[in-house]
This record gives structure tokens, sequence and C-alpha cells, in this order.
DNA sequence: GCTGGCACTCGCCACCCGGGAGTGCCAACA
DNA sequence: TGTTGGCACTCCCGGGTGGCGAGTGCCAGC
């Protein structure tokens, strides 16, 4: 009974907290929020919070803000996600079903997330993992030249230029290809590159053949497409407000280190589990006053990739949470079709 | 002679200006500078500069600071380039020469760039008008969804989706190719174009031929490739410091916003003419408080793209126009090449 | 036309002070 | 045992104040 209480007065504490950015008190609170009880009472509930570590006070004799062990228990125990409106539904499906290929797909996607939570938004290309090769090319573009086009089934496709040894007639490409189309063509990517690993190149080719299927392996290892993370919203991050130059400082900077972002983004998620990494808990000591809000998606229950948004501990959870999952599924939907 | 004194007077006001942030009064800058004369004498040298509206101050009995016309004078007839050290070259060569690549060029240059200059820094994806159209495949994804994928002399590869109205056979998606193969190959983008305008389809068709030559024809506009614009650098933002609401989170939206920074780049200088754009010179009156330093790219005397950094006025233009037409001149340099 | 001197103007900063919001504790009560 | 009202205390915040210093404009002299 009285420990409920307590937690509807974290509740409210974390609610006002993040719609005003100021410490609350113990009278503000029971007079937003309709608890049946007095300051007084408010008071010593908030004295056994911050006993407990979930809360705390600026500085003595001011209101209290939530720490991250608090906004864990709100988030863990105090909030259910609340679903989108059916407003917002359409507006995710409209803006999403207009992507013309895959990029766009995901382009579109950051933008819509950073547009929804007015967050800075992620989103990571999918990985090749699951796909096969349906096509390969290969393209002259000069004598010594040639130009590698890798297409996945998952509509990725990727390309390498290759400065082979010596020159190349289009009758020896086209042998070359046909020989890379036969050990390739309709295998998953993992059984690609092994079977690639077993071939050998005929008596007079001089090393053309390795060096295309080197790059092959590259391009198919996945590891540029899956590095790469598209980033929205970062004028949210004028929101920041104070504390400019040490907390959106080094987000700034992170922003263009796609390794550092793969690393926020963290492991991804299946069955629409959303992620929620508060403040310390994540790998970065420089973003302890920051949030990470994340999701997998991709077709079926196989998760080829991650999004979600970055923000301010003081976020709006439960709505941040939401949103990154509709996306996720409005995502993981598309890729299903295709 | 006194008109000479006056222009000096101008230079060191920019120059004190940028490196310290704070308006310059005469006395610090005698000290500073080896003119030869009392800062009463610079004194009335500054009321005649401001008479001229080309140094302003903030407000009465505090330093002077540079109008937008006193750096725009300043640019025009008090500085001449500085050349990069040989340091600074080698670095642009070794990171620009790992490029794998035409869009890692890009992704490098913006990186490069930023870092050269400490300012945010953009480079447009290269046009396509110049190159001929080297391939073109046609890949069945789905029964009715085809993937077109458009290769150019450049190097550039587009990709485009098309869902077809019908069913479509292997046969007949290589007898498509063929027609399309014949109508364009070799051909640079605008005859292609064009010749793809006169191209009927077979009775049998059933609009199947229509919808391909549509994303063809919208691919070879180079929409969407010379509509894109790399960023990298907004770290430096942070270096604003002040006035951040007002000034920087306009530019953070535009730095999402890919036509106003193609509008910000302006028009491609050939013949490595390097563009500053002052303040409010620009088209937006919301950056009247950051100036645009820009020139072309391209092989030989064509520019197919622009590059360039976005910054406070409050800049280093010696520095920074010479980065961009170094960086400017090693990526036509490449372009030149391949 | 340059220079030194001088009075004047303001922005900046440190300081002080009162108001107010919030707390902790305690005694009283159900 | 848990809740409540009262009360003294703490400390942030905002406004007001005064000294300091950098910088200016002007003027008389060289």
């Amino acid at each position: 009974m009285q420990d409920e209480r307590r937690l509807a007065v974290l509740r409210a504490i974390v609610e006002d907290y993040v719609s005003t950015r100021e410490p609350v008190g113990s009278k503000a609170l029971v007079e937003r929020h309709g608890l049946g009880v007095s300051p007084a009472t408010v008071r010593n509930d908030m004295a056994a919070l911050e006993e407990e570590g979930l809360i705390t006070q600026p500085h003595t004799s001011a209101g209290r803000i939530p720490t991250d062990k608090g906004y864990r228990l709100f988030v863990d125990r105090l909030t259910t996600i609340k679903p989108m409106t059916a407003a917002e539904k359409r507006a995710i499906a409209t803006i999403l079903d207009g992507a013309v290929d895959l990029d766009d797909v995901v382009q579109r996607s950051v933008r819509l997330l950073a547009q929804l939570t007015h967050q800075v938004a992620l989103v990571q290309y999918p990985t090749l993992s699951g796909s096969t090769v349906r096509h390969l090319e290969l393209v002259s573009l000069a004598p010594t030249r040639v130009l590698v086009v890798l297409i996945l089934s998952s509509g990725r496709v990727e390309q390498r230029l290759v400065e082979v040894g010596r020159e190349l007639d289009d009758d020896g490409l086209a042998a070359l290809r046909g020989r890379l189309v036969a050990a390739i063509n309709g295998r998953i990517i993992a059984d690609a590159t092994a079977e690639l690993g077993t071939l050998t190149a005929p008596p007079d080719d001089g090393g053309v053949q390795d060096a295309v299927v080197d790059v092959l392996v590259d391009a198919m290892s996945g590891h540029r497409a899956s590095d790469r993370v598209a980033v929205g919203g970062t004028a949210n991050l004028a929101r920041f407000g104070d504390s400019f130059e040490v907390s959106v400082r080094p987000l700034l900077e992170a922003l263009e280190e796609h390794v550092v972002l793969l690393k926020l983004l963290g492991e991804a998620q299946t069955g629409g589990l959303v992620t929620v990494r508060i403040g310390h808990e994540g790998p970065y000591q420089e973003f302890a006053s920051t949030s990470v809000v994340s999701t997998g998606y991709g077709p079926g229950d196989e998760a080829v990739g991650n999004l979600g948004v970055v923000g301010p501990t003081r976020m709006d959870y439960p709505g941040t949470m939401a949103a990154v999952r509709a996306v996720a599924r409005y995502v993981s939907r598309i890729l299903d079709d295709a």
C-alpha cells in the first residue's frame, strides 16, 4: 500500500521533470497529480525514495529529480508503451511507402523517427547476411580497371572498383564472370564467400581473378554497408539547452563516427523488444546524460539492423519507445514485402 | 599613403577579431601589429572606416568589429590565399588516394575539408551530365518487380526498383533489356534520354517497357545523385559558442535539407576560382552571421559538382579558401584519372 | 596630419540582500 | 504505525549597486 504510493510518487516526479525540466517539489506534486495525501506525506516518501537512490536533489532544499536508477525503474515497471494514434500510423505508412529503394527506406525512416520523437534518430543500414547473390556484373571502365557490381536478393547493390594487374578484353571478362557466377549465384552470402575461397584461377590468368575475388569477398562481408548508420534530427540537439559544450559536443562528434553509433545502438533485439539504455549504463562516459532507445528490424523474426534514438536521459520514454517500435515494425513489414 | 594605412588597420582588425573573437581596440592594435603610429591616429582611422561602413562597434566605447562589407573588402583586396604546407598536401593526397569508389571520394573529401578548416564541410555528389551509359542491367527480384541498374562511365551506379504491371519471365526481361541497351548504350546522358523518348513498346508489352523507361529517365536526370550533399564536421558548430539557438539551430536544420545546402553552395565555379559569400550576401536571412566558401570540382575544366565550407562570418578566410581550393584540386585530379 | 592628454561612457563583475520555494523534523492525531 | 500541520532552516535566484577597466571622441600642440 505504502509502497505503491511511493512508486506513484516516483512516476509523478519523472513525468513532471520530463515535461518541466525543473526539479519537482512536494507541494507542486500533490497539486498537479491527484494523489490524495498531504505534501508532508509526500516528503516522507521522497526521503525514502532518495534513500533507495531513485531520486536526488541538485542542491539542498530544492526539488527532486530522478536518478538513472529512478528512470530505470520507471521504464521497467511504471510505464506501458503508449500506442501511436491512428493519424501517426497513417503518417508513418504514407511516408515509408513512398520509398523507391532500400537506401531510401533507411533515409526516410531516420527522418521520420527524428520527427516523431524530437530526438536524434539513428538507423543502421541493413546487414547483408541473410541475402543471396542475385546477380554479378563486371564492367570494364578502362583497360585495366573493372567495376564489380554485386546485386543481392535484398535489393542491395554493392559496387567496387578493381585495378587488375593487366589488360583484359571482353572475352576474358566474360569468361571470368562466368566462373564467378557459377560459384556464387543463388547462394547465401556465407556460402558464396566460402565457395570463392576454393576457387582456383586458370594458369594464364595473371592474378586478375584473385583481385576480383578479393573485392567480392570484401563486398560480401557486408563490411561497409552494415557499418553505416543514417543520422537525422541533429537540430533537436539545440533543445538540450544547458550544458552545451559538455553534452552536445561529444554527441555531435560521435554522430560522424559510425563505429561509435553502432556501439550505441547495441545488439539487435528481435521480437519487437525495445531496449532502453539510460545514462551511465551505456559504454561511453561522455554520454552519461544521454539515453538510447533502440530496437532491431528485419523481415520476419530475423534482425538485419537496428534503429533508435539518442536523447537526454530526461526524455519522454513511453512516447519514444512507442515511436521506435512503430517505425521498426513498418520498416520490417516493407522488408517482408520486398 | 593615409589610405594604405587605413586598409592595414582594417586588415589588422579582421585578423585580430578572427583570432580573439573579441572587439579590438586601438591600443591593443598598435601593440600587436607593428604599425608605427600612435593609438590616437588609429582611432582616427577607425572613425573613418566606420564612416565607410567597414567596421562597427557593438556598443558605445567598446572595440570595433568588421562588418560584412569589411570582410568583403578584406577578402577581395587584402588577402592572398596562403598555400598549403607540404605536410598538408601530403595528408590530402594520402587520404584521398585511399578511396575505393566515387562515393568514397566524396565522403573522404568532406571529412578532410572539415578537418582542415575546422568548419562544417559540404561536398556535392557529382552530377551525371557528362557521362555516357556504360551498362544496363535488369534483375528480377520478384515476379512483377524489377531492379534497374544503370552504370555510367563516371563509375557511378544508379539503381531503381520498378513495379511493372504484370509478370515477366526471363526471356521477356532479356528482350526488353536488349531493346533498351540498343537505344542508350555508349551514348551520353542527354542523347540517351532523348533516344528513350522515341522508343515505342511492342504491342504485347502491356506497359512494362514504359514503366522501366520512366525510371531510367528519372535515374539519368541525375536528379537524386546531384541533389545529394555530403556533410561533415558538424561538431565544429559547437565552437560557435554564443548565440547558439539563433545561429546554430537553423544551420543544423539546413544540414538535413539538401536543397538548401545546394543553394548555399551556389553555382559551380570553374578554373580554380573560389567563391566567398559573406553573411547577408547569401540567399537566406537565417544565415546572416555565416559565410560560405565554395568552389567547383571536376575533371579538366568541366565542373561536375561543388564543395565548400560553412562557418561564422568571423572565420579565417585565407586559410579556408586555401583548403577548399586544395581539396577541389585533388578531387578533380582523381576524377581526371578515373 | 600625427600625437598626447583628458574627460566620458559603458559593459563587466563581484557583492549584497530579500523573497520564495522547498526541506527536515517534530509533535499530535487516527 | 502512518499521516498531517506547523515551524525553523537552507539555499537558489533575481534585481540592484558600485568600482574597475577598456575604449572612445575631442582638443590643443607640434
